[in-house]
DNA sequence: ATTATGCTTGACGTTAACGTCAACGTCACC
DNA sequence: GGTGACGTTGACGTTAACGTCAAGCATAAT
């Protein structure tokens, strides 16, 4: 089976980035595509990458720190040793990411509210009006 | 009632930045201090919308995009068609903090089918290893 | 053979969001 | 009346995350 590769041109049309933005991505060992000549061959696991990478950063995360969450995603045939490690990290991920969640709840129900306010009161303004 | 008022020190202890912060925020039009003098008076108004702020930072907003959901959050004595279009944008900020969320989840979900996946995997060797 | 297309590597420019430093004001306190 | 503590205004520096050339290679089409 082999495995379906892209050019640093068709990623980039399927992903809305520059070129430049793969390369910096690259150099900052956030993908590793392998070299035919002198061009890159991206494989799935790198346009794998790319989507979470992209993800993370509508998140607010740094790169650096996606880079860091990126190695969850591809453990190889570690110990039980390294695996315990890394259910310790992933819950770790897990926890940023619950609380970046509630906080957002937190935010979505405070404006909601200030929307029902406003919402009601516009009823009321109508009721009034209607009342002329 | 005299409104609780705060010096640039207070509100930069409290939330932890610096004063050179807090005059950046008001030279890009988040935050509007009085002038004592030539002091910097912080309302409680303020301090509000600098709570707002960080929180927006957190998930990743530009301080520009952050600036124009804050008006989302002083809507004064308006009129009706006034607030009518404040419940519009108001709506569209939910949408997006919504996305926001349910992509947050997405990983989340993603991550721990990870997790469980590896746990199990885990369970099964130590499964192995009692068997020897 | 040359034109176009797609890719490469530097190298420098840019924007957002501050940090840092210098020089100064002002008030309270010893 | 000096010495901190706290505040001020510039002005320049910094970091992340790219953008923007310039110059060149490789291959496919005209």
């Amino acid at each position: 089976m082999t495995e379906k590769t892209f050019s640093i041109g068709e990623l980039c049309a399927e992903f809305d980035v520059t070129p430049r933005t793969l390369r910096f991505y690259e150099q900052r060992e956030l993908l590793s595509p392998i070299r035919e000549g002198q061009k890159r061959i991206f494989t799935a696991r790198d346009r794998a990458r790319l989507k979470l990478i992209l993800r993370g950063k509508r998140f607010g995360f740094s790169l650096e720190s996606i880079r860091q969450w990126l190695e969850l995603y591809d453990l190889g045939d570690s110990q039980v040793t390294q695996l315990t490690t890394w259910v310790e990290h992933a819950n770790l991920q897990m926890q940023t990411l619950r609380e970046q969640r509630d906080e957002l709840e937190d935010a979505m129900n405070e404006l909601q509210d200030l929307i029902n306010y406003v919402e009601r009161d516009l009823e009321h303004r109508g009721a009034a009006e209607a009342a002329e």
